[in-house]
DNA sequence: TGTACATCAGTGAACGCGCGTTCACTGATGTAC
DNA sequence: TGTACATCAGTGAACGCGCGTTCACTGATGTAC
């Protein structure tokens, strides 16, 4: 019960990164095991990472930009999944339905941090770091893809915005409601995200608005 | 600061649901009030009724049954709505337009609680009261509008039922990602959903891997 | 009509608890001379 | 090489708080005789 040098408290020197980051792990694990971000408290976090916890707040302001850099950085591995899946695939369409099946599979896989960073509304106008990281990552690279689609003549072109927003409204609504309501008859969850997504992408190719302008 | 006979003490006779009812009402205001489900107490909910914390005990089992009865009635509230837009509406298409516009609207306009009772994950296999309410009555509202569109030929003749999760997907993912990302760039909301949902369709009217066994 | 009683919606006080955050502090580390 | 000192990551104790739930109770109401 003694020799507590190598135990507890390590005082890692100059670099306080360290600490930051099982900061950020633990209070991750914790919102998995735990379901909720008010059933974790910092307390449990400090605990968790075998620290006291006003040492907590001499990395995070308080406990939302904890929760807030926790989002951040789950998203940053989305983004990592997304790329991941597309890679190799040549064809637009296929590499952007690979894409949405990835974003899709990622979320169920990891419910509970997906349900809880979209919870976590942002109010126009004030970013969040979970937001920057969003509009930085996952939304451009599926720009490029929609963009690419334009290219190919398989949606029309334009502006790729409203129709990447539209995509992504799709694609979080199968993730959202198929963790919100796993028992609603989805059959193969990814079987259904398939044929949902290529519906989609084939209703936007063939918009009566839009005159095609070329092919 | 006396006769308090008639100020906050009233003891209803015989019948018991009237205090039931204006408990759901105040745990409701709380909720969209203060935004999320943990902000709201067993005590804050007596003190709004001008009861004591003891006597919501009386009419709901404990504060998840409470919560639980009040997103059921939430859905209530939803479903007559959309049955309302769709009333009039003869074609088809263009009342399941009507509905899932009325959807997405509805849950822009009580974001709160329409993400709370999303929050509020179902295993499968332990139907909630606000499971019964939701398959009870807007699924099967939905169901009709699709089976609807079938016999119209709009959409490949067959089992309705993966069609209805698949425009439930995507009105629920406008809505939701409206509702926790008001910040992209939508445009106008409802603009946005009538072309999500309208491209939606149009998708599921050219299903290639469905032979049209009609008109 | 009048009394005794059962019912039961609602009370008041208490249980044990964990929370977010603050504050003055300690004590190992790295640096200046 | 050796001493004095500044730095600053992390500590321990405390702040004031509200929570969900239980329990024995009260007292108005409706009913039986």
């Amino acid at each position: 019960m003694s020799g507590d040098v190598t135990r507890r408290p390590r005082s890692p020197r100059g670099s306080g990164e360290q600490l930051a980051d099982e900061i950020i792990t633990a209070t991750t694990d914790l919102l998995i095991e735990s379901g909720s971000e008010e059933k974790v408290s910092i307390r449990a976090v400090a605990r968790r990472v075998g620290v006291t916890s006003p040492s907590i707040y001499l990395h995070f302001e308080d406990k939302d930009a904890l929760l807030d850099a926790v989002c951040a950085r789950f998203f940053e591995g989305f983004d990592e999944v997304m790329m991941q899946a597309a890679e190799g695939i040549d064809d637009p369409l296929e590499r952007g339905l690979a894409q949405g099946l990835a974003y899709v599979r990622f979320a169920i896989d990891s419910a509970v941090m997906y349900r809880i960073t979209f919870s976590r509304i942002t109010p126009p106008g004030k970013p969040t770091l979970t937001d920057e990281v969003l509009l930085s990552s996952a939304f451009v690279h599926f720009s490029e893809t929609v963009t690419a689609l334009m290219e190919q003549g398989l949606i029309p072109p334009g502006d790729p915005v409203p129709t990447v927003l539209q995509l992504w409204s799709t694609a979080h609504g199968l993730a959202s409601l198929m963790i919100a309501k796993p028992g609603l008859p989805w059959g193969d969850d990814l079987q259904m995200a398939e044929a949902t997504l290529r519906a989609a992408c084939r209703g936007l190719g063939q918009d009566p608005t839009l005159p095609r302008s070329d092919s």
